[in-house]
DNA sequence: GGTCTGATTGACT
DNA sequence: GTCAATCAGACCC
């Protein structure tokens, strides 16, 4: 596909560019709010961004997995903007960040959520059960397999795998389109995004048909309107939650609904001897 | 080596 | 609204 207006399924024609190298050269809280109206690609799978959260570099942000400085995790933060950051969560989830400054620097910016614009068939099997197409979407050209798929049919698979395969919730009920990546663990499932996927680069520096094997891209859509751009506190962390680096469209359907941080209970297991383990 | 936490989600009441 | 699932990474001893 060439430069110009792209026509998707959904969201009428979008700017097909791609962002440059140099977009993502900047501090992550400025590039976050810079970010809403854009569209990521990945494979058959395009999403047009509608929430996003920024996250500061080591001993800035409390909150960033950088804060405390490189470590293999969290390396492709340190690596080049532009690139993928892709880490696991909660045992069970992946979430994409798009890597902010100068190599050494530490800082992305989270996709939270966002509305499916192409790919939407892809989308919706990568997020529901039972369906053949939760193998068959993935892979475009060039993709890695998913955990699940790579591994041989009727090997045990963890929860998490399963959950990428697309079995882990009852098979029949339909998923609105609203919801296919609204959150980040199901923006990253909707675009196929894993964790061999962690380090993907998503600029196309040059012409496409120079890097064939290039399977993401940042493209310029159609940005948010100014106007419509509104910022709080982060979701979900436990630590500099005054900081309004969340950034979302107001009044988008595909905003994620504001979760404060709930700090775990300690389990009966570890509160007391001789009682049962956790689950 | 052991323990705790987590940039989440879906099921359930 | 609450709760469990699940495991990698970080921290502490």
């Amino acid at each position: 596909m060439g430069r110009g207006e792209l026509s998707f399924e959904r969201g009428g024609a979008l700017s097909a560019a791609p962002l440059p190298r140099g977009f993502f050269d900047r501090p992550s809280h400025e590039v976050a709010p810079d970010l809403l109206g854009r569209v990521l690609v990945h494979g058959p799978v395009a999403v047009r961004l509608t929430e996003v959260e920024a996250y500061g570099g080591p001993g800035e942000d409390p909150a960033a997995h950088t804060y405390r400085g490189r470590t293999p995790r969290n390396a492709v933060m340190f690596g080049p903007p532009g690139h993928l950051y892709v880490y696991f969560t909660y045992g069970m989830h992946f979430c994409a960040n798009l890597v902010c400054l100068p190599e050494g620097s530490g800082s992305a910016v989270l996709l939270r959520a966002g509305e499916v614009v192409a790919g939407v068939s892809e989308a919706r099997a990568r997020r529901s059960p039972g369906k053949p197409a939760a193998s068959g979407a993935e892979p475009a050209p060039g993709d890695a397999r998913s955990a699940g798929e790579a591994r041989s049919a009727g090997e045990a698979r963890s929860a998490g795998d399963a959950r990428l395969a697309g079995d882990a919730r009852p098979a029949g009920r339909r998923i609105a389109d609203r919801d296919l990546a609204r959150g980040p663990a199901r923006l990253a499932v909707a675009l196929g995004l894993l964790r061999e996927h962690n380090g993907l680069d998503a600029v196309i520096d040059g012409s496409p048909a120079g890097r064939p094997h290039q399977s993401a891209a940042v493209l310029e859509g159609r940005p948010a309107d100014p106007d419509l751009i509104r910022s709080g506190p982060r979701t979900g962390i436990s630590t500099a939650k005054d900081t309004p680096w969340r950034f979302w469209i107001d009044g988008d359907e595909t905003v994620s609904p504001y979760r404060a941080h709930v700090p775990r209970r300690r389990s009966a297991a570890a509160t007391s001897v001789g009682e049962a383990p956790r689950s």
